[in-house]
Order: structure tokens, then sequence, then C-alpha cells
DNA sequence: AGAGCAAAAACTGTCGACAGTCGGCAATCG
DNA sequence: CGATTGCCGACTGTCGACAGTTTTTGCTCT
């Protein structure tokens, strides 16, 4: 009743396109693949020990996830994002956490906010504790997801779903190397205090800061990433 | 060409995977199978004369668009849409329309509005020449998309184009019987007119009851074919 | 030595096959 | 007569293989 699990209690073996999904998803998070490479089909299967077939599939997921694309007859390639595509992907977020923050202001509910509350906390102790910065970015993204559950429309929150993957890209995109711990995990506080305030201008104004800081971010970050 | 026979679809020219994909696109808009009926892998392969990988690929491919859902072991079943999923739909589609009207408001160009002026008048044309429904559908969706478009954001036309699936087969759901023909194509012209104001609230109010109104006419429709 | 061409290697798209699993049906037990 | 259990058919998940295409390699000619 806590939380709303979608697959049953029960273990359920988990079929190789899922895992290989999953494989292939950190793998491209954490730069093992460089953005533009080619993926082969074959020495992929020979490596995880499996036939083609799920590995194809699992590739055609990610293509429809935003982290590879295919050409025809020549496979799959790690998604190479465009400087353009950046400002792209963080304004169709924008429209999307409007919407979200819009809902939840006018449908106020203080358990909402007290979960979002909550996740802000452990964003905070996470960042005071120095977690490597995988964990932290997942947190963050983390407190946005429960913003668009808490709307009730789940076309939205698998909108923004969608979206995360390439969220996660961009910022793979950027080295490790950055700053800015705890300051980020804060600054989420101020959107709770928008929502709390009731005013839907202030809401807007609120997350169109808090996504375009987040925009800068990314797109300086990786400008710098490719001067180097 | 248009019509697929249905003694034996030769499908031999281009990706099978996309010939296949849009095969059973057009076969569940066109309702010739029922919502939540079962796709066998091995029957589909042998009606279209293909073997099952294809099939399976085009089946993915289907269900990261909305139109499949697949359950573990048991394959693949054409996606039964709730009624408060439309509104989920609805609601994620209001969130997108706003933005890119806002983003056209506010980066006014002739070319655009010129480009939108044609395809409503090519929308007023067809619906006086008494075309069928899935053409006035498509030619409704082809303005929609054009605004997208002139947005720039390909991200954005990315997420409305995915969404449009979904959209149709809320449009499937509905009964072939109905009538409201030109006023809806009509109906357009009033966006045109928010835009060409150059006021971004009444480019806000417009898409807002555009949408609502699109929104109802789904939403009752479902529910009398429901009631049916 | 460099450019162009041809052969080969590698890869994808597609196919048929096998094994494990799920749902339905019938036989058995209470 | 109803509920339970074992069996059977059908189907999915996965595999190895073949054919056509693309890319690489190696050779030849200028």
């Amino acid at each position: 009743m806590s939380e709303p699990s979608d697959t049953s209690p029960f273990i359920q073996q988990r079929n190789l396109v899922d895992q290989v999904a999953d494989y292939l998803t950190q793998a491209i998070i954490q730069r093992r693949y460089a953005p533009g490479e080619r993926l082969s089909e074959v020495s992929l299967a020979g490596e995880l020990g499996i036939s083609r077939a799920p590995v194809r599939e699992a590739a055609r997921l990610l293509e429809s996830r935003g982290l590879l694309v295919s050409r025809p007859r020549r496979g799959f390639f790690v998604r190479a994002l465009e400087a353009r595509e950046l400002g792209d992907i963080f304004d169709l977020r924008l429209a999307l956490e409007r919407h979200a923050i819009e809902h939840l202001v006018k449908h106020y509910d203080t358990e909402v906010e007290k979960r979002l509350s909550r996740q802000v906390e452990r964003m905070c102790e996470i960042a005071d504790s120095g977690a490597d910065e995988g964990a932290r970015i997942e947190e963050d993204l983390k407190f946005h997801r429960l913003m668009f559950e808490a709307t009730g429309n789940r076309r939205l929150l698998r909108a923004f779903e969608d979206l995360s993957h390439e969220l996660r890209l961009c910022i793979a995109l950027i080295g490790k190397t950055h700053e800015a711990p705890d300051s980020i995990a804060g600054s989420h506080w101020w959107l709770l205090e928008a929502l709390k305030s009731g005013d839907a201008r202030s809401c807007r104004n609120a997350i169109d800061y808090h996504i375009g800081v987040a925009r800068d971010y990314v797109i300086q970050g990786v400008h710098e990433a490719q001067v180097r």
C-alpha cells in the first residue's frame, strides 16, 4: 500500500532483453561507449554469452528511449547529442514540469508536499555525505519524478521518464569534474516554497528558474567538455 | 495500394520491420483487431508470409508507441484505453500544444502563419469534399504537427508524434458514426487568429478551448461507444 | 608512392528450430 | 457435484545459420 509496485511481488526471472537493456544503459551512461560509437550485435552478444536476438530487441528499446540511433543496414550507434539538441531537450522538460507544478499547485495536497519534502531532505543528506555524482543525479531525478507521479497523470509521468533517459545522457556528456554539490539539492526547497505559497505565478517562476539553471549547467558543461 | 489485400499481402521491398509496423498500425486504427485482443506472433508471421523476428521487432516498436502492450511470456495485446487514460492523454497534449503555441507567438513568423493557413484551407476543402473520417483526422493532426515543426524543437515534435499514435487510437475507439464535419476544420482559424493577434494570453485561451473541445468530443464518443 | 579497383571479411536482416512456460481441459479426489 | 491436480497444446524466449550488403583490405596500375 505504501509502494505501488507494478510488478508481481514474487521473484520473476527477468528476460534477457531487459537485462541487456539495463547493461547497455549503464554502459552508455558511464561512458564506456563513446558517443557515436558503433555497437556490433555479434560482438555484444559474444561478450554477454547470448545470441543476437535479445541484443537486437534491447537495442530497439534503447533506440526508442533516445540512447541509441539506428541506421538501416549499418546497425546501432550511441547517440551523439548536438549542442542544439540539449536546448530542445530542456525546453521540452520545461513544458512538462510547468504543467506538472501547475497541476500540483491547483490541487494542493499536504501528503504530496510531505513526500517531496522528505525527498529533498534525502538529497541534502546524500549531498553532504559526499556520494558520487551518479547517486545525486538519480535522487534529483527522483524528486522530479515524484512531482509527476503526484499529478496522477500516468501519461505525463511516462513522458517525463522517456525524457529522463536523455537527461542522463546529457549529464553523461559532461566530464565527471565539477562542483556545486549541495546547493543543487537545496535549490529544490524553493520549488516547495512556491508550491506552499499556492500562487501559480510563483510556481511558474520557480520552475522556470530551476530548469533554466539546470539547462545552463548542462550546456556550459558540455561546451567545456567539447573544447577540452 | 492503399488497401492491403486480405489474401496474402506480399511485403518484400522495404524494411520488413517498418512494413509490419505500418501494417499493424493500420489494422489497429481500423479496428480490425479488437482492443485487448491478443496478437499471436506465429499466426501473424504466417499471414504475412514472413518469420517471427520482424513481427516481434515491429510489435516492440508499436509497444513503445503505446499501441500495444506486452505481458511477459504472454505476448502482445492491443492496448485497451481506459476512460481515465483518455483524460491523461489530452492533458499531456494540452501541455505540449500550450508550449508550442507560446513559442510561435513569441517568435512570430509570417511564413509559418502562411503554411498553417494553407493547411487549414486544405482541411476545409477536404471536409467539404466529404472525404472519409480517417483522412480528415490525418489532416487535423497534420496541422498540429506543422505547429510543432514550426517551433524548431525536434524533441518537442517527437513528443507530439509519439502522442499522435495514441490520439489515433483514441479516435479509433469511437464508432464511425458522428457528425461535425467542417466545423472542426474551421475551428482552427481561431488558433491562427490568436497567433496573429500576438497576444500570448489569447493563444493560451484558444489552445485550451481547442484541445478541450477535442478532449470532450473523444471522451463523450468513447463513453457512448461503451454504453452501446 | 598514390589512386583506383577488386576480393574478402564483417555485419545486418531474416529465417527455421528447439526448449521452457503458460493457460485450458480432463481425470481424480473429497 | 465441486474443487484440485496432472497433462496437453500453444506460444514465447532464445538460439544458430544463411543471404545480401557494407566496409575493409590488399593488389594493381599509373
